[in-house]
DNA sequence: CTGAAAGCGCTTACAG
DNA sequence: CTGAAAGCGCTTACAG
């Protein structure tokens, strides 16, 4: 039964039976040079004859030959695999970020493993730091707001993971970051709000941990000085970047005399929350309120009216981070060009001039 | 510098850099047994005196070994991956999924890798073969409407690919299926709209392709029937599952004279557009229009009034499928109670008597 | 119950 | 520009 290293065809091939796959060996035998030869074609090595070259590449055409990853890994010490690494609140996000990277990894050979965790958990980085290294990870992808914890990132450095941070504001070099620009699209909120003559305005933050949740409100707050309105404390109040954590805190902005004319929520699940408490209340939007959210996910249109709000380009982000590790996996320089993602204000139909 | 295989720590260790991991051959070398007899207790062979199984396992948790997990996938031609494969519009109904998958995968040292597909695209087949081959892929999880795809099902087994088909109905034996109850969940649907005195009501389709389509309408229809109501050819409409698509039928729907009193979309998305429609006609939900959903996903309370729907636990179903997997690692018999789950209504605020 | 040899499909390190 | 040998960290097939 080992007539495989005999004879062009075992008679299971010539059945179409195929048990077995084309190696390096196969290719090899066929092209009539070493398997080092081969797999010199395989890493694009430079000292290899161009004849030679054509030969093994049709070769390997010819038999639909692909390297086995866990061989090739196994002997380069690490493997094949991209870890996307995240505990978001955002389903939305995570997904569509996920198929960004699904995008951008397409026919590199290297494939996504998903990996949840918990960044609260007692053993939140030695469970990171053990998946990177039992799966020999060629790289990761961190999504906020762990991407945000410079130890983690400490960490993947150590071990020769490559990474990129998904993050709101430039943390990292390029090459290591895709960020958004947070600040300034809510600074575009901002000027929005305060061009439609609201002037007592609420804010509902992020929960604390997340950089996007500092990114948002400063970028909004120095927006609104900048048409020289000035927020008291008690028109801030934090969320938790959830449906319920909005409704609560729009629940405590409404309750205040005199009562905003305008509620900023740092993201869409959060002025989902402020649509149903400001219907509790009887107000109407944009009439006696209106709403801007962050994040134009799916839910901001579903909402009636659709919500004014911050779109960042989440898919073609995560297309990026997957970019920028290809470059990395094929010693490319960083492009520099491709880390820093406007985000920018939808206007839709829950923002209106301030009622009188 | 090849001091590996005589000292127990080599200087690098003993400096706490420890460059290399702890290998089988380490382990061999501590106990005093052959690197086999490691690799026995590894894979719980029975053949193992107690007090050696003992002694090597302690010492593999004292030095923290894991094998790896490319080198035992090499050997065993075989990789410790499992594959989710998906084509499907409901992003949320993904990833809600992916984290079930991921719960139930924790700690089996299987990971999970991601496939988005183009289940109309040319090589729709080709390409998911491929991907299973070349990562010698342990199990696949298949989502809906892939999972309905035989061809695609008989090339896993070809392959010798364990697999989940996640479906709405019981389309395969306990161990390849995890399955929701879809169409006694609508005949309770319709009783409850029954129960509310309508009789007018319109129907919106899933997508030809979703066995899901056909048993949300199946049980639909036989539901009604049972109270004694028949819909006309003209009530009912195809969606697509997306939001758009809801809207497009609504407003079919909503033309009928005499106008409906209640419509059921085969799921939340088409439910929201139904709400976009009747808002437009200046329809009141549920004075003018009950509307009922199917998934209770998120967006079915962010809309006003609360949606009533029809949960499936997704969650749950995606930690079974992973455990059905698991149990074929392990040699496990297939567990048959845990292959459905059963979907059911959730009585909300968008549905009540039907108008006189 | 245990082990020595060979092999999984690649690459590294070395030599030419 | 090319190749033979050894090795990555495991398991299979065989022997005892």
């Amino acid at each position: 039964m080992s007539s495989s290293s005999s004879s062009r065809k075992t008679s299971a091939d010539a059945r179409g039976e195929s048990k077995r796959r084309t190696t390096i060996n196969d290719i090899a035998r066929l092209a009539g040079v070493s398997k080092k030869t081969v797999s010199r074609v395989l890493n694009n090595s430079p000292f290899v004859r161009e004849e030679t070259r054509l030969k093994v590449n049709s070769l390997m055409q010819e038999m639909g030959y692909t390297p086995d990853p866990q061989a090739r890994g196994l002997a380069f010490r690490r493997s094949f695999l991209i870890g996307m690494v995240f505990d978001n609140p955002n389903a939305q996000m995570v997904v569509t970020m996920q198929e960004g990277v699904l995008d951008g990894l397409k026919g590199s050979g290297f494939e996504l493993v998903v990996h949840a965790c918990d960044r609260n958990g007692p053993n939140f980085l030695p469970e990171v730091a053990a998946f990177v290294e039992r799966q020999k990870l060629f790289g990761v992808i961190v999504l906020p707001p762990i991407s945000e914890n410079n130890a983690l990132v400490e960490l993947l450095k150590e071990r020769g993971c490559h990474y990129v941070r998904m993050a709101s504001a430039v943390i990292d070099e390029p090459g290591n970051l895709v960020a958004s620009t947070d600040s300034l699209a809510t600074a575009e909120a901002a000027k929005h709000l305060a061009d439609l003559g609201h002037t007592r305005i609420g804010f509902i933050a992020g929960p604390p941990g997340f950089r996007s949740r500092e990114e948002r409100r400063k970028g909004f707050l120095e927006g609104l000085k900048k048409h020289g309105i000035d927020l008291p404390a008690k028109n801030m109040v934090d969320g938790a970047y959830t449906y319920e954590s909005g409704i609560a805190a729009a629940e405590k902005l409404l309750k205040l005399s005199p009562r905003p004319t305008a509620i900023f929520a740092s993201n869409d699940e959060m002025a989902a929350g402020v649509y149903h408490a400001a219907r509790q209340l009887g107000l109407s939007i944009p009439g006696d309120l209106s709403v801007v959210g962050f994040d134009d996910t799916p839910v901001s249109s579903r909402l009636w009216p659709p919500l004014t709000t911050v779109r960042w380009p989440i898919h073609d982000m995560g297309r990026a981070a997957a970019q920028h590790l290809l470059r990395a996996a094929t010693d490319q320089a960083p492009d520099a060009d491709n880390a820093v993602f406007p985000a920018f204000l939808v206007e839709r139909e829950s923002t209106a001039a301030a009622p009188k």
